[in-house]
DNA sequence: CTCATTGTTGATTAACTCACTCGTGTTTTA
DNA sequence: TAAAACACGAGTGAGTTAATCAACAATGAG
């Protein structure tokens, strides 16, 4: 029940290009070096964001990556949704992904007791990290 | 972000074992038809939850398993944390695990941003199930 | 007593995922 | 045209998941 490491890389990566959000553009390896995040992973990383219409990015010698959505409207549950799949802890209860259990005995009935409190579950973690956005997140850590 | 197979069976299990709490006790052939559970993999889960003091069991043909605990005493919380581990979504907010993250720069500073928004989505989790018994959970499937 | 039945233990396995790492491109600017 | 930067795909080692297997120990029926 844990997130994965490149979702965290991912917000805290995300981090660093929020506060440069407006201004400039930030190179993968200054990133890499100021969140401690060894430099091909973070890669890897940044490409899924752009991909999923976060970042874009400049290539070349005076390259980088930008932010081109407000840090307002991008909420943590959407980048780790991205980074890392479903909130969801068991596929049956995944709102955005949304897996039907093969071998459950109470996949048939009309409710099924684990379903019950998974779904809860979900949607206790959604409702914290899908109103939290990237705006809130970086407002902590400039006080910090 | 996912519970294991083995939560899930492990829960799975016990709704049986609480219906049949005070009356009767189960093998684990009878537990692994009726919850569709592969019979070698459901042993192994109930060994943990006896070794983790939540079941007795008798040996030879009449044998089987038993809660030793009363289904009220039992959160869904614990039961998932023997089988699986810490609930919290990252190491460092963990209450019953924690562990030092390495190498996130605001380690050593006086508040994280990740650890923020993580401790109150591992509060969320650690609320729903940590006050969620087997006597509730197994209420539920009564009715299905 | 003995033997089938059931739980106990530890080892082993195949498949998969995680967290990187590498190699080779392609684009941009000096 | 060379260096700097992003892009992309493949590969890898360690660890985890979900079982599976084999050998053993206790129990009770006959």
């Amino acid at each position: 029940m844990k997130f994965s490491k490149k979702s965290e890389y991912g917000l805290r990566a995300l981090l660093e290009l929020t506060h440069a959000y407006g201004s400039t553009t930030l190179q993968r390896h200054d990133i890499a070096v100021r969140q401690h995040i060894p430099i091909e992973f973070l890669e890897q990383i940044l490409l899924a964001l752009k991909r999923a219409g976060l970042l874009s990015s400049k290539r070349g010698v005076k390259g980088g990556y930008s932010l081109i959505k407000q840090p307002k409207e991008i909420s943590l549950g959407h980048v780790i949704r991205i980074l890392d799949g479903p909130l969801a802890p068991i596929g049956c209860v995944s709102k955005t992904a949304y897996q039907k259990c093969s071998d459950c005995p109470y996949a048939k009935r009309a409710h099924c007791p684990v379903q019950q409190v998974m779904g809860s579950v979900r949607d206790a973690i959604a409702g914290i990290l899908d109103n939290y956005t990237l705006a809130d997140f970086a407002a902590k850590s400039k006080t910090a």
